[in-house]
This record gives structure tokens, sequence and C-alpha cells, in this order.
DNA sequence: CACGCTATGTATAAACT
DNA sequence: TAGTTTATACATAGCGT
């Protein structure tokens, strides 16, 4: 439809593309018009020429027809989406905020305003919860304890080995060539001195 | 364009107007596809019929052809919300997941896995906590002391006051002409039977 | 680049099958 | 109701301004 027939194909000329979108878009805009007020449909089109520029054309509302679009295939219902996860955002939020309260209740920060028999509880509930730090905190200094005097031990013993090597090194003057028991403590970092730096 | 002109209006005939429909429909996405691929541009058209179905053409992903409609022009960039939203999901969740083990700790249900040092310092806090829950506790169980006195002082005058009547009703022999004094209970509830049921 | 023109190719209304 | 045909209206490529 023109002077000649044309392939359909890229057409390369920027100007003549330029050109022929225009005329072409206009056209189809009105077809859909067409369509739509002969058929009593509902059509939206939309196009992006080739530099991003949005064009559009909707017989009725586009948001619409999209919204309509979207609910009668497959794409999600954003708006319904975003509905349940604001509820959902809500009650996190509520929760949060009791949360926060709780811990300011179990930490006497609310004190002013309960009544004598939450007092009570909330009395009972910190002497648990100190009970059993105090029992923690006992099981742990025993362990620690306990560990030092392993500890203590293993040195009491290397410096018994120490002292007999020295005793033996000396009656043999042979300082030089006998080498002391192995033990060391652990280096807690490489040795850098002696890697040659 | 046929054998005759036809006025751009809604095509009563139904059965027309469905034939009229297929054939423009076929004949606006036909110019689409062409003006998408002359011009590189991108092209959505949508299309619901009298009856509610959908058509639809797309140049390329109807679904991201939607998305760059809805960023370029108004409305909603609804995924880029989505994104956010989750985020801040994300965020208050973990909040409340640390909220959940804050309390854990300050009611000592974790001291297993704490350090001393940790467990002098909550073993602190819990103590603050309980002192403030007992200086409460004073501090009510004196105001209910208090009231409770000032209510028997009341008791005690109104006793006094009864005796004092009842001496001056036997002296003068006229119980049925002078009053008591007026005091009362304030009834908690309405007086039901007073009230004629 | 934004028009207007016009020869020509297309789309399609109506008729037919 | 669906495909085919055909006469016609419409859209538009190439060109000029």
């Amino acid at each position: 439809m023109g002077r000649g027939k044309i392939e359909i194909k890229k057409i390369e000329n920027t100007t003549n593309r330029q050109v022929t979108f225009s005329k072409r878009r206009a056209g189809l805009f009105k077809k859909a018009r067409e369509l739509s007020i002969l058929c009593a449909a509902d059509v939206a089109v939309i196009v992006f020429n080739s530099t991003g520029r949005l064009f559009d054309f909707a017989s009725s509302s586009m948001k619409r027809i999209l919204e309509r679009y979207r609910s009668a295939c497959g794409g999600h219902d954003w708006n319904n989406e975003h509905e349940q996860m604001l509820c959902q955002f809500r009650n996190l939020r509520k929760e949060n905020e009791d949360l926060h309260r709780e811990i300011r209740y179990v930490m006497g920060e609310d004190a002013d305003s309960l009544s004598p028999k939450q007092l009570d509880y909330l009395e009972g509930n910190l002497e648990i919860a100190a009970k059993k730090v105090r029992e923690r905190k006992t099981e742990v200094l025993k362990y620690e304890r306990r560990k030092t005097e392993s500890k203590v031990n293993g040195l009491e013993q290397k410096c018994i080995l120490l002292k007999q090597w020295l005793a033996t090194a000396e009656n043999l003057e042979e300082y030089d060539q006998t080498p002391p028991p192995t033990f060391r403590v652990q280096p807690s970092q490489p040795n850098l001195q002696s890697a040659g730096y």
C-alpha cells in the first residue's frame, strides 16, 4: 500500500523509519479506535518507538483495561497482593510493639502501671530467671576452676621434667647435646620472625 | 474499505459484529506486528470483545512491555514497590526474632550459652528489675494499707454516729420520726430487687 | 523534521458458498 | 457458522516542499 510494496523487515534508514513509524502508529490507533466502536470492544495499544518513547491508546481507561488483563490472564493481582502483604506487615509491627512492651515489662520498667497480682507474678519470674543465671554462673565458674587446675597441674609436671633435665645436664656436662624435653605453648599466631621476613 | 462505506458506530447485528470483530482484530494485530518489525518498536495490543473474551498481541513479552509501561507512565512500579516492602518485611521479621531471643535472654532461658561476663551483666539487670518491682510492690502495699485505714476510720466514725443516734432515739422514744443519719455503701450494681422485677 | 500528495498495495463489507 | 470472493474504501511508501 504505497508507491511500492515493501518487505516487512526493519527499516534501516532512520529518518524513513521515523516517518513510517508516525504514519503507521496513527493508522494502528485509528484501527484500534474503530474496532472498539464498531464491535463494542475494549482495546488498549501500547507502543514504544525505537528511541524508547511511549505512545498509547485506550478505548476506555488504560488502568481499568490493564487491571482486567491482569485478572483475566496469568499475572499477579498486585493490588490484592499488596493488600495482603500490608496486612501481614501490620501484624508483624504490632507483634513487634508487643515484644518491646514485654521486654520493658520483664525488666520492671513499667512496674508503676501493674497491679499487685502482676507485680507478684513478675517478681516470681524474675527470681526464677535470676536463679537460672546464678546456677549457670556457678557451673561456669566451677568449670573454669577445673580448667585452671588442670593447667596448673600440667605446668607443675613440666617444671618437674625441666628440673630433672637440668639436673641430668649438670651431672653430665653435656648442655649442647641433650635436648630439653619437648613441650611448647601453642603459638596463637604463626611465628613470623622464624619465617624469614 | 469494502463493498460499501460504513459509519463508525456500534454494529447492532450480533453476527455481523462478530464477523467484523474477527476480521478487524486480525487486521489490527497484523498492523501491530508490522509496525514493531518495520520500526523496531515494542508493541502490545489488548482486546476484550463484547462478550468479555480476551485477545492480545505483544511484539516481545507482554509482561515486560506492561512493566515498562507502568514505570514509564503514571502508575506504581509494583515490582519495585514489592521489593522494597519485602525488604522492610524481612527487617521487621529479623527484629522480631531478635526480640524473641532477647526475651529468652533476659528470662535466663539461654543462660547455658552465655559467657561469665554476660551472666554477670544479666544478673545485675535482673537484680535491678527485681528491685524496681519490689519497690513498686512496697509502694502499692503502703497505698492499699492507707486506703484500708481510711476506710476503717470512716466506718468507725459511722459507728459512733449510729450509736449516738441510737442513744438519742432511746431517750426520746421517737424511733419512727427521727431518721437515722444518712450514710450508705455505694452499690456496685443497680438494686434490681427494688426496681420491680 | 512535519506536512501534503498520489499511485498503489491492503483491508475488509458484503455477497456468495 | 466458517471460508472464499470481489468490489471498494482505506492506508501508506515514496516523493516533493
